[in-house]
DNA sequence: CACGAGACCTGTTCGC
DNA sequence: TGCGAACAGGTCTCGT
């Protein structure tokens, strides 16, 4: 389910509360219920319970689409994979048909991993590199410039949309915001990257970065049956419209498959060349 | 190296 | 109404 501003977007709200949720930093953890074994990549369930029991909230983040929580003495790592979502309630409230973990927090609170898929995982660890070590560069971050993109893009022969889906090539963007990435910058998923000019690389660079942005300042994008408050939904260009006009040509808009993914771009403003 | 298929999962929507 | 197919914001592994 989220991408970058999405992931952004709940460790914002969880850091600093708001939305009806306090902020988490500073709670103890007092005890956990694990509801679905694989859930937890690593460390084993035992060393899970002993390690985290006891630890407090120091700080939440994120690196590319993964929620860190800064512990005492380790770091939890989360990632919502395609339907995970988290949940900050109290103690009394029933535990949900999709719970896959649940953390006991100080005061009353508790947060829960609510994961329909089961695609959601959680590690435990004193060393975040070793789960984060092969992430690309984070796109918002000030080092990742049109000119890396440019190497990056001539580094390999690859069709941009599955490069730009591949993490370890750029951290944070997934189906919605690389779609909607290449519209803006007007070039076809198809395109192979090593073939981009300095040009056409600055010109996507500029607009991963803009999107990226419009997503987070929109609190991110809640569709489906999974809804978070953000609206960046009712803004998509090319995201799940196909058939309908491009917004700024007005050809409707086309869907294809590219690497067993959803790709959905306007045929006149990203000609295949 | 690059790509496609299959796996992991449950729920919703679409077409007949 | 019912029922199977297609589809869903992600990532891993295997085979060619």
């Amino acid at each position: 389910m989220p991408e970058l501003p999405e992931v952004e977007t709940f460790a914002r709200i969880l850091r600093l509360g708001g939305r009806d949720n306090p902020s988490l930093v500073g709670s103890k953890i007092n005890g956990e219920l694990l509801l679905w074994s694989r859930t937890l990549a690593s460390p084993s369930y035992p060393e899970f319970h002993s390690h985290i029991l006891g630890q407090t909230i120091q700080d939440i983040g994120r690196r590319g689409k993964f929620l860190l929580f800064t512990l005492s003495s380790d770091t939890l790592i989360i990632h919502l994979r395609m339907s995970g979502d988290l949940l900050v309630e109290t103690e009394s409230a029933p535990i949900g048909k999709h719970y896959r973990l649940v953390l006991n927090l100080q005061d009353g609170l508790r947060l829960a991993f609510n994961d329909p898929r089961k695609f959601g995982r959680v590690w435990l660890t004193a060393d975040p590199d070793t789960v984060l070590g092969d992430l690309g560069p984070e796109p918002l971050d000030e080092s990742f410039t049109a000119q890396v993109l440019y190497e990056r893009l001539h580094s390999y022969r690859r069709q941009l949309k599955p490069l730009l889906l591949d993490q370890t090539f750029l951290a944070g963007l997934g189906n919605i915001y690389s779609d909607e990435a290449l519209h803006m910058a007007k070039l076809h998923p198809s395109t192979l990257s090593h073939n981009l000019t300095p040009d056409q690389a600055e010109r996507l660079w500029h607009n991963i970065c803009t999107v990226l942005r419009e997503g987070i300042r929109r609190n991110g994008a809640s569709i489906d049956w999974v809804y978070r408050g953000g609206d960046f939904q009712n803004y998509f260009r090319v995201y799940r419209r196909t058939g309908q006009p491009c917004p700024v040509c007005g050809t409707p808009i086309q869907r294809l498959v590219i690497g067993q993914r959803s790709t959905h771009y306007c045929p006149t403003c990203q000609p295949f060349l």
